[in-house]
RNA sequence: UGCCCGAUGGUGUAACGGUAGCACAGCAGACUCUGAAUCUGUUUGUCAUGGUUCAAAUCCAUGUCGGGCAGCCA
């Protein structure tokens, strides 16, 4: 099977895109049109990464279009840094991929600022209709009256006066939550956002799109389909929150008798996740009490995280195909990312040695100064990968973990006494522990089967273990940082205080040493160091001083095995 | 409390009235110059009770459990 084939998915299928087809096959749109409209006041996580692979997916499979929109109708929660954010993190995502099929315009985001003054004639004409009406009652009021089911005293305003106030709310003529402007549904519906729900509020704020030009922003659910409907979206994907308000989304449509076809909405469940915690709210927390060092901190899962951390979008896209499209709530193990992830990058990384935690070795049998140039392979997943050398010295170190004094049952790495084959190297036989004063196994001296090199005579000689080292004298010592799960457990808001489930071994910094090779490591390559786990340079890697992030470990059996001992 | 939505192995998902399948996880084994990868085998499931039907995970009713909404947030 060729790889390009095996890469690419059979499209999925769920209830969403069952429904798309439907449409298509009936041709009750000239073309498929969805959007992602994330509101800009907090960066995307992995829960958006999943609606993004779903808004082109269906753009991409349909061969439509999905508009990135800003969803900025509230100007006191939006920031432009969001903005920034959102694009750069949706570019990233969908390049290469649906990249094609992004809506944009005039090469920017759409914006819901950008449809204030249309949005701003609907309620007129909603107004005009006798659908809408200008309510003096306050906030808390208006809860009461519609806690109740009771229509406000202003609801028979004529439309002169309601058009005549509505200019003056527009004008800055009152303060905020002085009025508003309701819809005229149904005070007593059994749907509370059918209860003549707020369509426009007075805000005195700065928009960071529209600066000072407006004191009255429209409310979620006007702004939301009359934005879908300007922009000709046919199909209006959002989270089962929102399952409630689509009987507003409709009859605010279809009572502005519109021209053209009106968009429908579809929700489905949004993405739980083992181990973490999703809300943007929650998210924010973290950056501010700074707990983590950012949004884009590599324990976040933030798509910006996630990027730095040293996930591929293929990886992630991947993950969102596995896990499906249902109304189901339920929280998806994190093991299923971290498989995606792994098998992403085992087909990608490169190899290379690596010992996080030093231990010397002395080959006695090798002769001091003689340096020897192995040969390794790049990658065994991928011929083209090509080969490297990497040096081999009398002194090398060896990761502590690899060599037990008094060892397990089932420990085939190097005790006392045993052999063990050096990657791409020699078999060695461990002949003596050498201690500090303290007891510490400070160094290992061992002798080569000299004949055991790859392509020598006892070179397919077995034996049980292989483990990597470097040579002491050429590695480089390079700052490398182990990320793990920030929380303990698999669901750290299910109540009281998520904080006190924060993992506090969530990150742990060390200087380890690679082989020499790893100085020329690039940016956008993945690797992988042998028997460890994947890495990738950090953003903030320079040449002075490099970076790696642990993206994932290995699997490891042995683990496993050493746990039941 | 009212309204809305949902329920298939441990987890996530498929089966659209006709053989309950897939992925992850788990377990057992093979292979291995990565205890990785790969390969083989395997444990575990239709929320409950009635009804319709030759036949129900699927349709209907009731119940149970879970989630959402009740901001001048989105």
């Amino acid at each position: 099977m060729s790889d390009s084939t095996k890469e690419i998915p059979a499209a999925p299928s769920d209830f969403i895109r069952d429904i798309v087809a439907k449409h298509v096959a009936e041709k009750k749109y000239p073309h498929i049109h969805t959007r992602f409209p994330p509101e800009p006041n907090g960066y995307l996580h992995i829960g958006h990464a999943k609606s993004i692979c779903l808004n082109f997916g269906i753009a991409r499979e349909f061969g439509g279009i999905c508009n990135l929109r800003m969803d900025d109708t509230n100007p006191t929660k939006e920031d432009v840094e969001y903005v920034d954010s959102i694009r750069a993190d949706v570019n990233w995502l969908i390049a290469g991929w649906a990249d094609k099929n992004l809506g944009l315009n005039n090469s920017k985001p759409f914006y819901a600022s950008d449809y204030f003054d249309q949005i701003y004639e609907f309620a007129i004409a909603l107004i005009k209709k006798g659908k809408a009406f200008v309510c003096d009652l306050s906030p808390d009021e208006t809860d009461e009256y519609r806690r109740q089911g009771k229509a406000s005293p202003f609801r028979d305003r004529s439309v002169e006066e309601n058009l005549d106030l509505f200019a003056r709310m527009k004008a800055g003529e009152f303060p905020d939550g002085k009025r508003s402007l309701r819809a005229k549904i149904q005070p007593d519906s059994p749907n509370i956002w059918l209860r003549d729900p707020l369509i426009y509020r007075i805000k005195h704020a700065e928009h960071h799109q529209t600066g000072a030009k407006w004191c009255i922003y429209p409310m979620y659910d006007f702004a939301h389909c009359l934005s879908d409907y300007i922009e000709g979206i046919t199909h209006s994907i959002c989270t089962l929150e929102f399952e409630v308000h689509r009987p507003l989304y409709d009859w605010i449509l279809e009572s502005l008798d519109l021209p053209r076809a009106l968009p429908k909405q579809y929700e489905f469940a949004r993405l739980a996740l083992g181990y973490t915690v999703m809300s943007k709210r929650k998210l924010m927390q973290l950056v501010n009490e700074k707990l983590v060092t950012g949004w884009d901190d590599p324990r976040m899962p933030t798509i910006s995280g996630i990027r730095r951390r040293g996930v591929t979008p293929e990886a992630l896209r991947n993950f969102a195909y596995n896990i499906g499209i249902t109304k189901y709530n339920g929280i998806t193990d994190v093991a299923v990312l971290e498989h995606a992830i792994r098998e992403d990058l085992n087909k990608r990384a490169l190899r290379r040695l690596a010992v996080l935690r030093p231990l010397k070795i002395v080959i006695a049998n090798f002769p001091e100064g003689k340096i020897e140039e192995l040969d390794a392979v790049n990658n065994p997943e991928d011929e083209n990968a090509g080969k490297r050398k990497i040096p081999f010295s009398r002194e090398l170190f060896i990761e502590r973990d690899d060599f037990q004094e008094i060892p397990p049952p089932k420990f085939f790495r190097l005790k006392p006494g045993g052999e063990v084959r050096l990657k791409y190297a020699y078999i060695i036989k461990c002949d003596e522990v050498v201690k500090d004063a303290s007891g510490k196994i400070v160094e290992l001296r061992c002798t080569a089967d000299l004949d055991s090199k790859s392509g020598g005579a006892t070179a397919g000689r077995k034996v049980k273990g292989t483990i990597h080292w470097v040579s002491a004298k050429h590695a480089i010592d390079v700052e490398v940082r182990l990320y793990d799960r920030l929380f303990t457990v698999p669901e750290p808001d299910a109540d009281g205080d998520f904080k006190k489930f924060l993992n506090p071994h969530s990150l742990e910094v060390i200087t380890a040493k690679l082989e020499p090779s790893l100085k020329d490591a690039k940016s956008n390559e993945r690797y992988q160091f042998e028997r460890l786990a994947y890495f990738a340079l950090d953003k903030d890697s320079s040449p002075e001083k490099i970076i790696f992030n642990r993206t994932i470990t290995l699997k490891d059996a042995w683990a496993k095995e050493a746990q039941k001992i």
